[in-house]
DNA sequence: ACCGTGACCCTCG
DNA sequence: ACGAGGGCCACGG
């Protein structure tokens, strides 16, 4: 079990279910790709997506419900999240217990 | 096979 | 309640 490159492909899956107007966090797609300790890595793979990706990065958040990118590549996460109706409170942070996976 | 890296998160003061 | 500090661990070079 557990061949290489396994934790990328569970992550890719993971994410591509994440269903429009819902976020999800980094530590919750680790625990669902079964190393809870990894949330880390998560980020890592959504980093460095293959360019032209068509997987929904966007959605995956901190577990603050915030944007963890920086500059530029904030506003595009901000934008297309915006687009698809998820709200973002005065703390610029999404409510996750409205827009989480889960609900 | 080792080593740096980091889109995170938990634990303590 | 909150921030700094450090552990974590899969990946790429």
């Amino acid at each position: 079990m557990n061949e290489p490159g396994n934790f990328n492909q569970r992550v890719y899956h993971i994410v591509a279910a994440i269903p429009e107007g819902r976020v999800t966090t980094y530590g919750e797609v680790a625990r669902l790709a079964g190393s809870p300790r990894a949330a880390r890595q998560v980020g890592g793979v959504l980093r460095r997506l293959p360019e032209g990706s068509r997987l929904p990065w966007h959605r995956v958040v901190n577990r603050h419900g915030g944007i963890s990118l920086q500059g530029e590549d904030f506003q595009r996460q901000r934008q297309a999240l915006l687009s698809e109706g998820i709200l973002f409170g005065p703390d610029s942070a999404i409510d996750l217990s409205r827009f989480g996976w889960k609900g």
